[in-house]
DNA sequence: CCGGATTGGTTGCGATCACAACTATACGGA
DNA sequence: TCCGTATAGTTGTGATCGCAACCAATCCGG
């Protein structure tokens, strides 16, 4: 391991402001879409779906790529289904999988929401920002990913 | 607002790794403070009454600081006070108040967990990026941050 | 010095989510 | 074909945490 046990003093401030920030961030976010009747888990959710061919995707892959247990994915949603926003489609070919597949209701739905998301990521995080950070953001965060990867 | 209702390419890439492997590098640096009975939430918690005066903090300073609603602090000290690594004192003067304070025990536990949770963070981050990317974190969340103070 | 407002903290309750155990379906080698 | 294994998803259970309601102590205006 290069470094010394401890961080020094930029790494320390990059590292707490990320840290103590998301949490804020995330709150704030949450706060945005909560007028309607959403959570961020659930916009994510229906995000995630609509950029999927069909605007279907099994259930495992979703579970994925929402960083959500298989059970987790369950659960959550029992809430967009009761919702319509999404509506569930056995497989027919493999019999265990189900997908969950975008309803129009859900679309209308995203298509009301996506943009004052998208402007509050603009308003609390993005516009703060220089072109610079915003491309040291991206590069930093794939190669912590690639690195998270086994 | 200066921009568009949508984000462009670079600033969707940033956002999306943020928020995805933001998840990831928690889940693995909750993994790595696990061995020692240890959440991520009570290292936290360790960590930050460690560098008060007297390594102790009022409850509600420390909820604040940890971003923990009251109640929930509330039930995060049961873990830490029936493992005797935090002490409940009541202040004499003002007695609504109560302070946490980390025991010899807790401090013990923390100066060995620290240079492990430490290595954590740069072998699952720091490590990856280059000192204008750390820099370029630190000045973007430190922005993001003072926006968010409400 | 008294009564209302404020502050500090806990408790009841409900939501979210992970782990383990379970069911059901599909696959693959003998 | 048949059985063992792997894969998809759900359910029981327990942990975490926020909100609302609550109690207790302090502060403050009159």
């Amino acid at each position: 391991m290069a470094g010394p046990k401890w961080l020094d003093p930029e790494e320390m401030k990059a590292w707490r402001l990320y840290i103590t920030t998301s949490v804020d961030l995330m709150k704030a976010l949450e706060d945005d879409v909560r007028p309607f009747g959403l959570t961020m888990g659930d916009y994510q959710l229906l995000a995630m779906i609509s950029e999927a061919p069909d605007r279907r995707l099994r259930m495992c892959d979703l579970a994925d790529q929402l960083r959500l247990s298989r059970s987790g994915l369950t659960r959550r949603m029992d809430g967009v289904l009761s919702n319509a926003w999404v509506a569930r489609v056995q497989d027919q070919a493999d019999r265990r999988v189900a997908y969950a597949e975008l309803t129009t209701k859900g679309w209308n739905l995203l298509r009301k929401v996506a943009p004052i998301h998208l402007a509050s990521v603009r308003r609390l995080m993005i516009d703060h920002l220089t072109r610079a950070e915003v491309k040291a953001i991206g590069s930093a965060f794939e190669k912590i990913s690639k690195a998270l990867q086994p």
